[in-house]
DNA sequence: GTCAGGTGGTTACAGATGTAACTGTCCATT
DNA sequence: AATGGACAGTTACATCTGTAACCACCTGAC
């Protein structure tokens, strides 16, 4: 009967996964009423420029429908416009628009703002073991994808 | 524009979180019909013995409102009772059943069968740099609370 | 004693999410 | 051409979650 939840690392995980992403999340919720998928989505187009909503489920791990949701809050937020594909009608490309730029824009100074924090926080031993922890984590399990189920 | 969310330590942390989560949280959703929330308050009980709901959450991290339910669905699967407090009649001190018990030890087992198929993915050196990452964003940023939004 | 404020726990409600089913489109085979 | 997958994206439905309001109860100040 060894077991300790607070040891566990799946629990472990989630747990500085929430301390460290809501201080952030309370700032793009609060300052642009943004939800994460938004965010996500903002981000990716942001740094990779036009996208479909498939590319940008996944480049940032979003399910499709997720994708969509967030992809319609942008619309009618006007930071994003759809335009149709030449050749194939089934695709839309995403672009942010002007509006959608400048919002990207301020949100990735404060990222870079909030990551300068966190690096004064977790001093430079920490941070690094993390980084390193969590590139062998990617490098190793995602590979087998493994079914999805509510949230938990 | 030197951004990428894939590099950025919130998404890094909830992608390795879910990466990690969901195969564990495959046999319990699976094997017992479990949710998170439940298997956190069983273990939570199964570790400590008799609790309270708001000891739970305070143990587990979870809100109040997830803690009433999670008690709710243990209860209906006969895995724990709820009994009354001599003096205090607002608290209910909450006890898991034998068959609660049975299906504790079980998925402790599990559990150890996991942690040890981790070790062997991350090798050591992987998991002890995470560990100790982990450590430091536990212990620097636990203090401050952080307004809590919907699950983003 | 009583009353105000605080605490343990539940619930109504609204927002978020995944599953599955669906629409529209493409393309390879026939 | 016609047709049977396969794919991009949306939507209906059920479930899950947090917020806020709530009930019952306790406690300390008066």
């Amino acid at each position: 009967m060894d077991f300790r939840l607070e040891t566990f690392l799946p629990y472990r995980l989630n747990q500085a996964a929430e301390l460290v992403s809501q201080r952030f999340a309370a700032q793009y919720r609060t300052r642009y009423r943004m939800t994460r998928p938004e965010w996500r989505a903002l981000a990716a187009l942001g740094s990779y420029g036009r996208m479909t909503a498939t590319e940008i489920g996944a480049n940032s791990s979003m399910h499709k429908t997720k994708v969509s949701r967030a992809v319609r809050a942008l619309e009618e937020k006007h930071w994003l416009k759809r335009s149709e594909d030449a050749a194939d009608r089934r695709i839309e490309h995403l672009d942010l628009t002007p509006a959608g730029r400048r919002i990207y824009g301020e949100m990735i100074a404060l990222a870079h703002e909030y990551e300068q924090e966190l690096a004064r926080l977790l001093d430079a031993s920490g941070l690094e073991q993390l980084q390193a922890g969590l590139a062998t984590i990617e490098a190793t399990l995602a590979v087998q994808p493994a079914r999805r189920g509510p949230s938990d």
